[in-house]
DNA sequence: GAATGCGGTTTTTTT
DNA sequence: AACCGCATTC
């Protein structure tokens, strides 16, 4: 018998349903939740975590798989808040016992760790980025000879980008080239021949890629006993964003819970947004039928986040959707205004006129924190960014650029990742290149003297030191082997590893006093994890997503501005929204309308955006884009578009805007016939 | 033979 | 900021 639940009481039926859904029974059939933006889903699904806590269920037996970090720890708080009231818990007890809460990729790095020597994997591994990855395929590549064909091979990020797609869809190599990547299809052969290469040395080198992590689990759970005793660890299963998952992590779902039981998904295909990633809505669609008895579905279309007005432009552009599942949300919150679609004249208007309702609101009441500036591609905030910048507005960027990409960030990694794991070629690689008079020649003959002894730290000792490294040589020996040996202790070591390499980066970069700013934040991030291996594993799943236009972490008491990729503002709601660029090439990006498919991504992206706001939105339309790349003083510009999701039949949706307003006789007729041109070559060349 | 420096080009979105 | 090819330097 379910416990009487008084905090149930503030949600509407169907999330009461979704929360209340199979409590109490010992095998609750699997649960779809289609909810859609700003319907409630995150609480509703931190309602039903607390209720199953609530109800006896061992929130150490709970597996909570959510898109990001930041959506598991907000979920954490949420179940805390609600269970420790009901249950007279001491605050986070319960966060602490939610152990099980993180990203796919998050779970299972753990659970490898954890079976290691079950799978004959080396419990020590590194687990490589993305850019680590290309890296590594780039060494085989080379290895290979294919990079001096005399037809172009594929660079290696075109390389790991079809590998990791052949993984993650859990497809064809052939059917994913002539699918995804047509322009590489006569590289079949090479192509199944490096990826080869490139498996075993990930293995011999003890280091695992994003892939792999689900790869490697999907792989261990097709071991029945091994299978039996990982799903066995969990009693319930929850997936949040299940919209974002792949073939892959389907298989692994289904593998974690084969008939469903204590399984609840939660989703909304109207913001599908990572096909890129292999994402496939299929995923949601299919889920019903998966099981026997089949899942119950549950729709949650009560949005209580937007106005009425900016609902109805966002359901206007997802219902010229061509494939939909769902749902149109509906809001009681009246208001009078329509979303704004504002014209300007060209970006630096744009910007001027984001940075003046910027203020004007936050004079009128609304903190800067409760407003975001949204746009496609990370490169199109660079003109708002100078201009926040030269007006003393703080703000924070979320996506695109990171911390973590910073090449002296790596660098330092490197030199840790190198003493956890010496055999990890990628790190080794980079790290012996930071010394003068060593290149990737000198590094790559050390790299192979090393390869195979079986203690490759104390053979790095025994190499001769090539002479125009000098002292710094025997330092890095030195250091290499007291960090592996691990005398100094976890963040010491961070700190001795610095020592080593602040001397370098005078040579290395021009900026260095700005980077060993960094880099001593970078200490400061360590000392907050419990070990080394930890930093390491979570700073390449979990890094840290955003910049500002300080160094390092804003102080977190302070106002600033969000601005944010589409992508990253999954999730996440604002009181006022502005929307850049809204306009082909942009949003459509011209590189996003090859095929349908890609296309009605690009459109589910604007209502992601659209949905993302409360009670203002504003989606900026600038006319005219400079060229940059033309002879001096040109003044050559290009004419764009209204995006094509909202068409002239929709502008009724929208309040129109025309900025700076037009004075009586500012300047001559508009130009007679503006050229439409292609805007993504500009959008190219802009950097 | 290998490292380094220079110039021109190119960059979606993320675990 | 990073990648490529190419020229120059050690």
């Amino acid at each position: 018998m379910p416990a009487i639940a008084p905090y149930l009481d503030a949600l509407n039926p169907e999330q009461r349903r979704a929360v209340e859904h199979g409590v109490g029974e010992a095998d609750a059939k699997a649960l779809l939740v289609i909810a859609g933006a700003g319907s409630g889903k995150t609480n509703t699904l931190a309602h039903r975590v607390a209720h199953l806590i609530v109800n006896g269920a061992d929130p150490r037996r709970i597996l909570l798989m959510t898109f990001s970090r930041r959506a598991a720890s907000e979920m954490s708080r949420r179940v805390e808040r609600i269970a420790s009231k009901v249950l007279g818990l001491s605050s986070g007890a319960v966060t602490d016992a939610l152990a099980w809460a993180g990203t796919f990729h998050g779970i299972g790095a753990r659970l490898l760790r954890e079976h290691a020597h079950q799978i004959g994997l080396d419990p020590a591994f590194t687990i490589h980025d993305r850019e680590d990855s290309a890296d590594l395929m780039n060494l085989v590549r080379h290895e290979l000879k294919f990079s001096d064909t005399e037809t172009r091979f594929p660079t290696k990020g075109t390389c790991i980008a079809i590998y990791s797609r052949v993984v993650n869809a859990q497809g064809d190599l052939d059917e994913v080239l002539t699918s995804v990547f047509p322009w590489c299809a006569m590289w079949s052969k090479e192509l199944r021949l490096l990826f080869g290469a490139y498996v075993e040395v990930k293995q011999k080198q003890n280091v695992l890629d994003y892939d792999d992590l689900l790869l490697y689990w999907a792989g261990m759970m097709a071991e029945p006993a091994i299978a039996a005793q990982v799903s066995g660890m969990f009693d319930h299963v929850l997936v949040d964003e299940y919209q974002d998952t792949n073939k892959l992590q389907a298989s692994v779902l289904m593998a974690m819970r084969p008939d469903g039981r204590n399984l609840t998904v939660v989703g909304d295909d109207a913001q599908s947004i990572y096909s890129f990633r292999a994402a496939t809505v299929r995923n949601i669609l299919d889920f019903p039928a998966a099981f026997s008895p089949a899942a119950d579905i549950i729709t949650l279309d009560r949005n209580y986040r937007s106005t009425q007005p900016i609902l109805a432009a966002a359901n206007a552009v997802i219902e010229l959707a061509t494939e939909r599942f769902t749902k149109n949300l509906w809001s009681d919150r009246e208001a009078v205004t329509k979303p704004f679609l504002v014209t300007v004249k060209d970006e630096a208007d744009q910007v001027r006129y984001v940075a003046k309702c910027v203020l004007e609101a936050r004079e009128s009441g609304t903190p800067l924190k409760q407003q975001a500036v949204l746009f496609r591609t990370s490169s199109h905030s660079g003109p708002l960014e100078i201009e926040l910048t030269r007006r003393n507005i703080p703000f924070v960027k979320f996506g695109g650029l990171k911390f973590l990409d910073a090449a002296h960030v790596k660098d330092v990694l490197a030199i840790l990742r190198w003493a956890e794991n010496p055999r990890d070629r990628v790190a080794g690689f980079r790290v012996l290149q930071l010394m003068a008079g060593i290149g990737p020649g000198t590094a790559g003959k050390v790299l192979d003297a090393i390869a195979t002894t079986p203690h490759p730290v104390w053979a790095l000792g025994e190499v001769p030191p090539p002479i125009k490294a000098g002292q710094s040589w025997l330092d890095l020996v030195a250091l290499v082997q007291r960090l592996s040996g691990r005398q100094a202790g976890w963040p010491l070591e961070m700190a001795y590893a610095r020592h080593w390499y602040e001397p370098l980066m005078e040579r290395l970069y021009e900026d260095a006093t700005t980077r060993v700013a960094d880099i001593v934040q970078l200490e400061q991030v360590a000392a907050g994890y419990q070990s080394r291996e930890k930093f390491l594993t979570e700073l390449t799943l979990d890094p840290p997503d955003a910049t500002s236009d300080q160094a390092g972490v804003p102080m977190r008491d302070e106002d600033y501005l969000i601005l944010s990729t589409i992508h990253s503002a999954k999730g996440q709601e604002w009181k006022s929204v502005h929307v850049l660029n809204v306009v082909d090439g942009c949003i459509p990006s011209d590189l996003g309308t090859g095929s349908t498919h890609e296309l009605e991504e690009e459109r589910r992206l604007l209502y992601v955006a659209m949905t993302r706001a409360k009670d203002e939105l504003h989606l900026m339309v600038p006319q005219r884009f400079y060229v940059t790349q033309q002879s001096r003083n040109g003044d050559r510009h290009l004419y764009a578009q209204r995006t094509r999701f909202i068409p002239r039949s929709m502008t009724g949706q929208f309040e129109d805007i025309l900025w700076p307003p037009v004075t009586p006789y500012a300047g001559a007729t508009s130009p007679s016939k503006p050229v439409v041109v292609d805007l993504g070559s500009k959008m190219r060349g802009m950097w």
